[in-house]
DNA sequence: TTATCTTACTTGTCATAACAAGTAATAACA
DNA sequence: TGTTATTACTTGTTATGACAAGTAAGATAA
């Protein structure tokens, strides 16, 4: 506790490996929520660091929501929540696995076509480019959650019919297609189950579903997807974190 | 453009003073999006700061999503977007008014109560303490939008009764009763309208309502504020960002 | 006893410095 | 001509140092 672990990381920076190490404390128990954690100088001491560098540290931690921190009286253990990293990008799969869920999809259908205007505003793309409509339905334990409706350019989407479309999205396109995403947007509402939506995910028609809409870009801000997501209003909930100011 | 108005905010920290002017900059057009900002060595001679200070100034920016950076490449202007702001946290009518809405709020009823286990455990408090329970409706345009029922603990909310409710609580809080609010949990999830509630928002029992929990915080960590938020399904839409990993 | 001051410790801000690492254009080489 | 090195510029990481500002506890003075 409290010291670098020199195992399998060490190409990581200084800073990163210690807010690991610390993050492992916090959620290991070894400081209890509102606990007073130890001083940057004893963290400088004990890490055998410098200031800035435990102040980087410390700056995740925060960011994680693991720590708050007040002038002149310390820093201290946030209590932890179990969906604090909820507020990063995530899909299903991702999200629902480190819970001990069993998280699968069906692939219902993949095909080329002119995209509304909606999605062609989203994706930032003209009528005659033309998109790659994925439509998945997503099962935890075995259980249907939800129906994903997802667009893509022609250039990306081309390249997923040829890949295994059962687990998450996400990965796929950042490890396969070798792409880096970096923010979304995200909007939600509630809204009833169409017929179609409902046969899918088992439901009657007209009840509540979680309506979400999101555009995921890369880490230059190109558009590279987005979905329309309806999840099952009685089996899902989102969960993050706000800071005020 | 690019250099400290030095206006009436002299006795804000430097990078929070180049945060801002770079804002300025970046949201009145003078960065067109994904065109190239200023190098950290510009930003240090022409504002005549350290890079320490560029660099905490440019983090803020990039934690708003207003800029992001390629090693070695440069630091770019996003494209700017009506919604990013909606991280933060915000009441209801601070979130709205700014974009022309008018936004009011109904109190329905203020009281001493005994707490359900969910309040007492969000609350941190036990259930012979009490804590005031506040329910109101809040209005858009004069339509009913969703119902607030609001928990504190028994010290803030016994000086809730003499205040005015029909606006937003939270500058209530932070400015009558002096409290510093921090972070906030917010869960989401649809579910049907109770008879209660269709009755405040007038739509139909069993129609699709956006259900929120939200525990506010104080910046030390301590809940102040528990509440159940009931929106109308057709009249609500939550929006925000968030960033890959 | 009560109020005020000092002191020590905390986080917050900012400067200067150095090197690592990624990118892109140019120069040198085959 | 085509490929490889060099070079200059970018952001990323880290160290050392200093002072400001908020907190809390103990010492001092009324």
């Amino acid at each position: 506790m409290g010291s670098l672990s020199s195992g399998n990381m060490s190409h990581l920076p200084l800073y990163m490996q210690i807010k690991e190490a610390l993050k492992k404390d916090i959620l290991g128990g070894h400081y209890a929520p509102y606990q007073k954690m130890p001083s940057e100088s004893e963290l400088m001491s004990s890490f055998g660091v410098s200031r800035i560098t435990v102040r980087q540290a410390l700056r995740y931690l925060h960011g994680e929501g693991l720590i708050f921190t007040s002038q002149g009286k310390g820093t201290f253990a946030s209590k932890p929540k179990a969906t604090q990293d909820v507020k990063y990008l995530q899909g299903f799969a991702e999200a629902m696995g480190p819970k001990g869920y069993e998280a699968s999809a069906r692939l219902i259908s993949i095909r080329e076509m002119t995209p509304s205007r909606e999605v062609r505003s989203r994706l930032n793309v003209l009528a005659k480019d033309g998109v790659v409509e994925v439509v998945r339905v997503r099962y935890l334990n075995r259980e249907p959650v939800s129906v994903d409706t997802s667009f893509f350019p022609i250039e990306i989407g081309r390249k997923l019919f040829s890949k295994d479309m059962s687990g998450d999205i996400f990965p796929l396109l950042e490890n396969e297609l070798r792409l880096e995403l970096g923010h979304a947007e995200v909007s939600l509402e509630a809204r009833p189950a169409d017929a179609n939506i409902a046969k899918l995910l088992g439901c009657d028609s007209g009840s509540p579903i979680m309506w979400v809409q999101r555009l995921t870009h890369d880490r230059f801000g190109s558009p590279v997807d987005f979905e329309y997501l309806a999840f099952r209003g009685d089996t899902y909930k989102y969960r993050f974190q706000i800071e005020r100011s």
